[in-house]
Formats: structure tokens, C-alpha cells, sequence
DNA sequence: CAATTCCCGACAGATTTAGTCGGGATTCAA
DNA sequence: TTGAATCCCGACTAAATCTGTCGGGAATTG
């Protein structure tokens, strides 16, 4: 488990998307105006969410993104695991460290404080943050498009 | 709060320190022998690990590094910190972005989340980290060097 | 059709990580 | 006093990663 400015983006930009009502689309222009992330790199972060189920995407006017479970069954692990996929490069296995016939005892030992930071992560949910962040302050809905009207004709 | 192997590498060593009793030293070219860790590179985290007085050098031979501390009283966050050193950069004092009247609610979102994160980490001290790795396996005293003999004669 | 948006891959600059190198300064012991 | 061990320091470099750009394409809507 890694903790970097990626993970922060996605994260981010999750919870813009956990804001909105389940079936209201975000589109990553909107997001990219609103937290000055550039666009390209939101589609790369994107792009990843999307690999991991994790959202979405749907193109054309009035089109972006939502997510692609429940926010409460959504994770902040789960964002920040989608953005960064360095699967393990900490047990001991692909590493030529670890002389002595002590092993990667210490290495072990990291991994299991990650796995307790990831444990921790898990257990937030998008949901949960969104509640969070509701109680604290107030939030508007975001979208200008006329945002997939229920009624076509109306 | 950020979490790379850079940190991995800082907490490793000084989970190592503190494998040691009180007084013992531990040279850092064991301590990257060991772990297959650059010996040039090491001095560069414990520089670092000492302008935060979480070790406490002394040169010539049987020299080393022991902790600035009691073991119990340093947090792991400590070590992340110190090797980190990125003060905030979370914050959007600094930052261009946060575009319209909403400010940058997320921004504080993820500082929350971060504090939660970092809370963990400091409620975590090297002794529970040793206890809990003790506990689990076998563990030998490292160092070859007659470790500043108690009584000269001997 | 045109506009909007997702989608994709290659590229590039900045930053960070990781490590190298060459030199000190200090301490211990022979 | 000499030599070895070790910390200490700064500059430099290579590799990785982060962050962002660019140019194009595909799907959808009106």
C-alpha cells in the first residue's frame, strides 16, 4: 500500500462522483475544471478505476462517469489500490535482499503495518466519507447538462 | 502523510535498532548488509532520522547508531515523517486549483483522511512493533563487534 | 452532420527514489 | 602514531515514478 498524490487524485475525484445521485453522470471536464487535475491524466486515472470495475463511463453528450457499485460498497483501498497497482514488491520473493538465515523477517513485518493501513482503508467507504463530509459542509450538485432527464419529452 | 518504500526502508532499520537492547549500537553497514540496502543511501535516511534526534550516532570502531529514544516512545509515523519531510503540499494555500465558491471541501476531505491515517501510524510504536514481531519468530542479536565490552578487562 | 464525451497510446518534463563517489572527522586499539 | 572502523557530508547520476501533453479515434446525442 502506497500513499501518493495519485492515490489523492482518485480518491478525489471518487467521492465528486460518490456526491452525485446514483445514476447522474460526471464527466472528467467537469472534474478537471473543479479541482484543477488536467484531463488527460484524470482519463489515465480513469482508465484504471474502469479496469477495476470501480466505475462506469458512458461517451456522448450528457455522458461521463458513476460509479460502479454502491458507494457504501466502494473502499478508499479499493480507489487508491486501482490507481497504483504495485501488486506486492514487498515480500521477498522477486527481491535479491535478504541475506543471513534470519530471512526477510523485518520485511514481513512492514507488510503486515501495510496490510493494517490497508485494513484500516478498507474499512472507509465512500459512503462513509461522503457522510462525513456532508455533516462538516454544504454541497451543491454540480452538472449544467440537463443531466439524462427522467421524462424524455418533458 | 505519504507512504513509499523510502519509508519502508527507514522503519526496516530502525526496527532493527530497536531489536537491540538499550545501549548496543548497530552499524549501518550491517544494518545494509543485511537488508541488501545501498550503504550510501542508508546515511542519507539517517541523516535525516538524526536532525529529528530518532538516533544518536557515534563514529570509530564499535560506533553505530542506536535510538534517540525509549522505543516505546517513537511511532512509526515518527520514522515516515522524518525520511518524508513533505510538510503539506495537501493543503490549497499553496496550490493553484480550487476553482469556484465551493473551495476546496475534497482537498480537506482527503487531509482528514490523511490525519486518520497518520493517527494510526502514530499510535504505533517501534515497542509494539518488536513485541508483535517477537512474538512470531525467532530473532538473534546481530552483531559481531564485542559491542563496548561492559568491564575493560574482561 | 456537429458537438460532446469517453477511450487509447505515445510522448515529455519534473520530481523522487535509489544509489555512487570521494572525501572528510572521530574514535578505538594495536 | 598509525590504521581501521565508522559516522558524516555534499555533489553527482541513473532509474523510476508522477504528472501532464498531444493527437487521434469511437460512441452517442441532438
Amino acid at each position: 500500500m502506497r500513499l501518493t498524490t495519485k492515490g489523492r487524485y482518485a480518491v478525489t475525484a471518487m467521492v465528486e462522483l460518490a456526491l452525485n445521485a446514483e445514476h447522474a453522470r460526471v464527466s472528467l471536464g467537469e472534474i478537471s475544471e473543479r479541482h484543477g487535475i488536467s484531463l488527460s491524466y484524470l482519463e489515465q486515472l480513469f482508465a484504471a478505476l474502469r479496469r477495476q470495475g470501480l466505475v462506469d463511463g458512458t461517451r456522448g453528450p450528457g455522458g461521463g462517469y458513476r460509479l460502479g457499485r454502491s458507494r457504501a460498497d466502494i473502499s478508499v483501498a479499493d480507489v487508491i489500490d486501482a490507481v497504483d497497482e504495485t501488486v506486492d514488491a514487498t515480500r521477498c520473493g522477486g527481491q535479491r535482499n535478504c541475506h543471513g538465515e534470519r530471512g526477510c523477517t523485518t520485511h514481513e513485518l512492514w507488510e503486515e503495518l501495510s496490510c493494517q493501513i490497508r485494513d484500516y482503508l478498507s474499512s472507509v467507504s465512500l459512503e462513509s466519507v461522503v457522510e462525513k463530509h456532508l455533516a462538516t459542509g454544504e454541497v451543491h450538485i454540480l452538472r449544467q447538462w440537463p443531466a439524462r432527464p427522467m421524462v424524455k419529452s418533458a
